[in-house]
DNA sequence: CTACCATCCTGGTTGC
DNA sequence: TGCAACCAGGATGGTA
């Protein structure tokens, strides 16, 4: 479930309850997840100190306190819950459990297992094959419309198409980026390229927008849960086309007309959701 | 370089 | 209730 929203309130999670805790034990249930565990995994990771934790693009990077940089993605499915006691059982796809010397419990669960972890040195850092390519993050503050512009410019690709691709810019997966377009008034079929001055401006303003909104919808129900998983907040009840097939959005012009209603189509493969009266 | 496609894997939903 | 088809929030690697 996890895009950027998902992951950053992820970390929050993690940070709030893990810092300063030491890892007494990792328990891998399998050989590895998209990718084989790095080697020596448990025994490398056993004894540290979890010094920090932080997120670039839908990646969360958990800093220990030797140089070391536990990084993790949570693919399409994958989920990390904390809890303050022992799991009597395992759940069917929980593949790693930590356990901390303070006696916290972590367990990364993802059925379809497109997630991965790895270990990474800040000397390597910079190189990773996975970090390396990576865009620019949208809610940082140099992430402007002239930016953004400035990445899309000649592109051919479609809006919806370029706004997935984590090399021009991170953190917006297939449900925000039908959302932000609908924010912003442009059709995901659009080419990239096209896009005037004024319409990128709209939609930088509206990925910033979106992505705060559902950091904010995520943030406030961690208050109340030790979990991490940021389902509890997650932004679904705040959709406005994504899923909506068929209804109409909500105080458009589409309303009452025998046309209206919002489409759904596919781009790349992946479905885009848009509403042809208010999206041009 | 760019664009498109298949692919990794399991589970939930839908339709017959 | 059985079973098959289809769909799913990500990202990579290969091909043209």
């Amino acid at each position: 479930m996890p895009e950027l929203p998902e992951v950053e309130t992820v970390v929050r999670g993690l940070k709030k309850s893990l810092i300063g805790h030491r890892i007494k034990n990792i328990l891998l249930r399998r050989d590895g997840l998209r990718f084989p565990f790095p080697r020596d995994f448990s025994k490398i990771l056993q004894g540290r100190r979890l010094e920090d934790v932080s997120r670039r693009a839908k990646y969360i990077i958990i800093h220990l306190d030797n140089d070391l940089r536990w990084l993790c993605h949570l693919g399409m499915s994958g989920s990390l819950v904390i809890q303050m006691k022992a799991p009597h059982s395992y759940q069917k796809h929980d593949h790693v459990i930590m356990e901390t010397e303070e006696g916290a419990w972590l367990i990364y669960n993802d059925a379809r297992r497109f997630g991965m972890m790895d270990l990474v040195t800040s000397e390597n850092w910079d190189n990773h094959p996975l970090l390396k390519n990576l865009g620019p993050e949208p809610l940082a503050a140099g992430f402007d419309a002239t930016r953004l512009s400035g990445l899309l410019k000649g592109k051919e690709v479609s809006i919806k198409a370029a706004l997935l691709d984590q090399r021009l810019m991170v953190g917006v997966g297939n449900i925000y980026a039908s959302e932000a377009l609908f924010r912003a008034g442009i059709r995901p079929t659009r080419r990239a390229g096209s896009l005037t001055k004024e319409e990128v401006k709209l939609l930088t303003l509206s990925i910033k927008e979106v992505l705060k909104e559902a950091i904010k919808a995520g943030g406030s129900s961690l208050r109340n849960y030790v979990q991490a998983n940021g389902e509890l907040g997650y932004f679904q009840a705040k959709w406005q086309v994504y899923g909506k097939e068929g209804q109409t959005c909500p105080g458009c012009i589409c309303q009452g007309q025998k046309k209206g209603g919002i489409k759904r189509i596919e781009q790349s493969g992946r479905s885009s959701f848009f509403c042809p009266q208010k999206q041009k």
